[in-house]
RNA sequence: GGCCUUAUCGUCUAACGGUUAGGACAUCGGCUUUUCAAGCCGGUAAUCCGGGUUCGAUUCCCGGUAGGGUCACCA
């Protein structure tokens, strides 16, 4: 079946009816990883035959999808190709053409029924309880197609159908999964069950990846190149996507979002892509953290993975967390000072906030609920809180008076986090405790019960500001 | 309901028919410590149930159970 010298042609393939999700980006991702492995070609195309449904600009947010993820394609309805058009809208034509053939074959023929004649016969099998099938109602002499009915396929063959899937092995489906289907609606556009099939035709597309939403139907497919004699491509079914409380697929009627609002939310792309990977496949080996070319090269349809996985928003967290950790100095301070306001781009600080998120959004939430003012507003606090445990105020005061004596005496140039934190910790080590004088100092400077330690915060503020907390702070214990 | 399909720690997963069933996230504990964060070390925790094949089953087969999908002039 698999021909080598065959190039690989593979296509994401949305309808543009809102916006993308998780699951859908997953697909597109398999697809291009897929085509990029193997020097494939990689198509966005375009499934715009349900007009009721379409919503502006959806195509436009599709492309911002995948290009904020690093996805690109070869030809797209964006950038052409020699395949074009990619949209199905445009290519009435073809759908036609293949539509005749059926029509000559005497394999497709005009819908004679109304939808509401149709939906009676449809609940009468309800009732009876027995499953609905157009063609038990096919008239006896099919009538001739004018373009005002709903064109269906004649199913001749009404048989089992076996085929092999990449993933899933072999796979079966009763009769009961063969039908009348529609292939041309009346307002003369196609269906997706046909017209995937000739676009996909046309475009030379030799992989197939979708859901297994689409396993059910695979029977109607197969039956279609039967009846036009053309060659099937590989199918490669993706195991679901299944949402936090695990008893449905991920979709956008349950809550799976708009897939730019992570972008919103400062996560990284590669980060985004590496996660995206996992649901639903793992390379060879333990490695968890990938680069997006490290993605590509491990990348192996057979390693696609049957059952489906759960959306796991900790675990993403903890990967673009890894992904942060692997940012250039520049790139890490570009991406986190855009989250801060101007008095905070600071670049000594930047340190502490990496290792307290684990999305860059997060900082958002440390900038509004105030835990980085301090940095540049001197803090606000009850005096009360510079007491360590038991440590009599009086202690606390000259420990103060050391601490500020030593600083006062050092350098500008030697305010630095490694000089301070030694001259202090000399004086700390001399003491009952280190947190009596350690614990105050801290908290002078930052008016914080939890906050970085008192050499970091000494060396961002500055020799003169840092002097002038403490000495405020011992006022405060004066009075 | 018919048909299709899936099943390993809480979660995501690894394991030619032979492993003390491995890893990661989460969780718990310890170390480090002036608090927090980070870091390091360690612990708890799984083969859905019942048959069969086999010297031996997480792995193969059958049944059950549970989950998912699908039965549109939607994709």
């Amino acid at each position: 079946m698999e021909n080598q010298t065959q190039k690989v042609v593979t296509r994401f393939a949305p309808s543009p009816t809102g916006f993308v999700h998780i699951g859908n980006i997953r697909t597109a991702l398999y697809a291009w990883a897929f085509a990029r492995k193997n020097n494939g070609t990689f198509i966005l195309r375009v499934e715009d035959t349900d007009k009721a449904r379409e919503v502006d600009g959806s195509i436009e947010h599709v492309i911002a999808s995948l290009k904020w993820l690093g996805i690109d394609w070869d030809e797209g309805p964006d950038i052409g190709g020699s395949n074009a058009p990619y949209k199905q809208s445009e290519r009435l034509e073809s759908y036609i053409k293949y539509a005749k053939i059926l029509i000559e074959k005497g394999l497709a023929y005009s819908d004679p029924y109304t939808e509401e004649e149709v939906e009676a016969f449809r609940k009468k099998a309800d009732e009876e309880k027995r499953p609905f099938l157009y063609r038990d109602h096919r008239p006896e002499n099919t009538p001739v197609w004018d373009g005002t009915k709903p064109l269906r396929f004649k199913v001749t063959d009404i048989k089992s159908y076996e085929w092999i899937d990449v993933v899933r092995g072999h796979l079966k489906a009763g009769p009961e999964a063969l039908d009348d289907f529609i292939l041309i609606k009346s307002d003369g556009y196609p269906t997706y069950n046909f017209a995937h099939i000739i676009d996909d035709l046309e475009m030379g597309v030799t992989h197939v990846m979708r859901g297994d939403e689409f396993i059910s139907s695979t029977p109607k497919f197969l039956s279609i190149f039967d009846a036009l004699e053309i060659q099937r491509p590989e199918f490669v079914t993706l195991p679901p996507i299944m949402g936090v409380d695990g008893k449905k697929k991920l979709g956008k009627r349950d809550g799976a979002k708009d897939f730019l609002e992570y972008k919103e939310e400062g996560y990284l792309p590669s980060a985004m892509m590496n996660f995206l990977a996992f649901i639903g496949w793992s390379p060879e080996g333990e490695q968890e953290i990938l680069t997006p070319e490290e993605f590509i090269n491990l990348f192996d349809i057979k390693k696609i993975h049957i059952s489906g996985g759960k959306y796991n928003e900790e675990k993403l967290d903890w990967i673009n967390k890894e992904h942060i950790k692997k940012l250039s100095p520049e790139e890490l301070e570009k991406n986190i000072f855009y989250w801060l306001p101007t008095e905070l781009q600071i670049r000594k600080i930047v340190p502490l906030i990496m290792e307290r998120i684990s999305k860059f959004g997060d900082i958002k939430n440390m900038v509004d609920s105030g835990e980085l003012d301090f940095f540049y507003k001197e803090p606000e606090y009850e005096t009360s809180k510079l007491i360590y445990k038991d440590v009599p105020l009086s202690k606390i005061k000259s420990n103060l008076e050391e601490a500020l004596g030593t600083l006062q005496n050092t350098e500008e140039a030697d305010f630095t986090f490694e000089k301070i934190k030694a001259l202090l910790m000399e004086i700390a080590n001399h003491m009952d405790s280190r947190g009596e004088v350690l614990h105050p100092l801290r908290f002078a400077l930052s008016g914080l019960d939890k906050s970085p330690d008192p050499f970091i915060l000494a060396d961002i503020l500055g020799k003169k500001e840092t002097i002038s907390r403490i000495n405020k702070a011992i006022s405060l214990l004066n009075s």
